[in-house]
DNA sequence: AAAAACAACGCAAACGTTTGATTAATTTTG
DNA sequence: CAAAATTAATCAAACGTTTGCGTTGTTTTT
């Protein structure tokens, strides 16, 4: 049996009254009397009138859904993230549309054009790893339609961000290690192109200098992040003529494949290593890193949604002002286990 | 700069045309000339004109959104599941949202209402730890709102559904532990509401029963899938006057709280623990499951994308056969490591 | 040369809801 | 008691797009 939902004219209808009183009605607009009201609201009930979302959207020309664009909904940290996005929208009774970028550029600039079709009312984004270029996220400042990037943002402030500070996070990590006792530390960064890379860079160099140690470009090396590639670099490592004691991964991904390569080699208990965390049972390992920068994803997400429902709440004046959010990350030291 | 957004009733009126003859135009409707269509075409273009879809929704009274709901986005299994069904939604053009219902049966009603509210043209859902009643879902029938579960679903079989065979994949489970040459197998199982406890305990029974063993329901005992739990049911076995020498666990959280257990008490070596996988790094656990159900939750998710978006597409014939499709799962056998 | 077919387009209604302007009925005020 | 204010409801337009049907004007068929 097929039932066509109940409309609004319907109701006006039944009891011969117009639709414009009904939903007034039902919105408690003051002039509908209050008998009117209840029996609009009675008939309502009983014929299980829902309102038509579609046709609510398109005359408001608000779809009270916010899109989130990501890399990968699979990796752990992002989908800690969107589902404290999820759970702050759905507080606001906004839902939530999403769309991986999968790392591609391409695909990113599609995306960010069909949210725009879709008429998000507002977008998180976390940009795709070969992004270098932002003009498609520009175009939606003409429509209106408030972007927050989370996590990945762009190199530059004038727009809104949520975002750890990698930097400091880093400087954290390299003191920890150097309070105990070492002082050869090797990092195993990401490629050149990512701002990311750049900030850990920074951080290690700022603990470095500010403890009044040399820096020692050797011992930072770039890695494209793959199992291979972090052998390549542990391998440089253990040729160093200054062999680190302790090393600083990229990430919990990099650090597994450490652990693995430096397990093979017997070589694990000569290091300490120190990671980015990703992966949520990684103290659970045996040689697990010793200390873990934790980013908050779901705090990162949760800030980043309301950053933008308040944008989109906001009257649309000039914005000049940028929410530059910075979540401070916490080197989570792991305890010994018994 | 507010620029609102081009219209097809704008480039009519710059043409001097009707908006049908645009519409049409820009569908390559035969019956609009060719000079004409071309004209239109370049003007949307060069306008950046972009259907309003929420006209086209609204209009059309398809929404090509389909909805999911699940438990927890965060859980590794869901995610990767999802990740599947966006990857499939977005080849087919359909957009995909979601909500959670973080195992709350309340909340899952509510969510489905709200996903009708949406008019989704069709729903995926796994269903939440304590949904027993399904009326919820069937009230979508009336609306012709097709419902493919997956996973996690429904105890009967008059409904779609995509899920692993857990009993046979438990009956592998236990085959490959008896081959081991074990001869007392403990169970950790979930709470009995749970039908994917009933398949557990039915496969591992089918397994004892077929190698002519007997079977002993002291081995299989149920746990709410907490630490506290796991270690309640770990000393249930170690107390056990036929100690079992292997344990299947429920999933990796249980085998990690167990493992976990087993290396505090350094009886961990007299184990071999079989889980069913969620987390995707277990297998670099020092002290592994020997073994692992994998249930290809990127499998399960493509699937039942396509069976829905098939639903969608098909006629809204009475559809008296009902998808119930199995994927296999295997047994994941850890490869020694060297 | 009339009839039929066709090509190219316009007209208008429809989808369901909201909202500013308007009207009619009732009550309050000076 | 007439004028003003209040209350309760209606009217009609609007949001952007699609689509069945009707209307031209032109070409083809008999």
């Amino acid at each position: 049996m097929q039932s066509k939902p109940t409309t609004i004219k319907e109701i006006a209808r039944i009891l011969n009254i117009s639709p414009s009183s009904v939903s007034r009605g039902l919105h408690d607009h003051p002039s509908i009397g209050a008998v009117t009201r209840e029996k609009i609201k009675q008939l309502a009930k009983s014929l299980n009138y829902e309102p038509n979302n579609a046709a609510i959207l398109f005359q408001k020309g608000k779809t009270y859904t916010i899109g989130v664009i990501l890399p990968e909904l699979s990796e752990h940290f992002f989908s800690i993230a969107i589902s404290a996005i999820e759970d702050e929208a759905i507080k606001k009774n906004y839902t939530v549309i999403f769309a991986q970028s999968h790392d591609n550029y391409e695909q990113e600039v599609k995306l960010v054009e069909k949210m725009k079709n879709q008429r998000v009312d507002g977008l998180l984004v976390s940009i795709s790893k070969d992004t270098s270029k932002f003009d498609h996220f520009e175009k939606l400042n003409s429509f209106n339609i408030p972007v927050v990037f989370f996590d990945r943002i762009p190199p530059f402030k004038n727009v809104h961000y949520v975002a750890c500070s990698l930097e400091s996070a880093t400087i954290k990590a390299v003191n920890y290690l150097l309070k105990k006792g070492h002082r050869s530390i090797g990092m195993i960064n990401g490629p050149t192109t990512l701002y990311a890379s750049e900030e850990r860079k920074d951080g290690y160099m700022q603990a470095i200098t500010f403890n009044r140690l040399k820096f020692d470009p050797s011992l930072v090396v770039n890695c494209d992040l793959t199992e291979e590639g972090t052998i390549d670099a542990a391998n440089q490592f253990l040729n160093h003529k200054r062999k680190p004691t302790a090393i600083v991964a990229f990430n919990d991904y990099v650090a597994l494949f450490l652990i693995k390569y430096f397990k093979k080699l017997n070589v694990i208990n000569d290091f300490d290593v120190v990671s980015y965390a990703n992966l949520p049972i990684i103290s659970y390992l045996d040689n697990s890193p010793v200390a873990s920068v934790e980013q908050y994803p779901y705090l990162q997400g949760q800030k980043a949604a309301n950053i933008l429902l308040d944008l989109i709440h906001s009257p649309n004046s000039e914005n000049q002002a940028y929410y530059n959010t910075i979540v401070e990350s916490d080197l989570i030291v792991n305890e010994v286990k018994e």
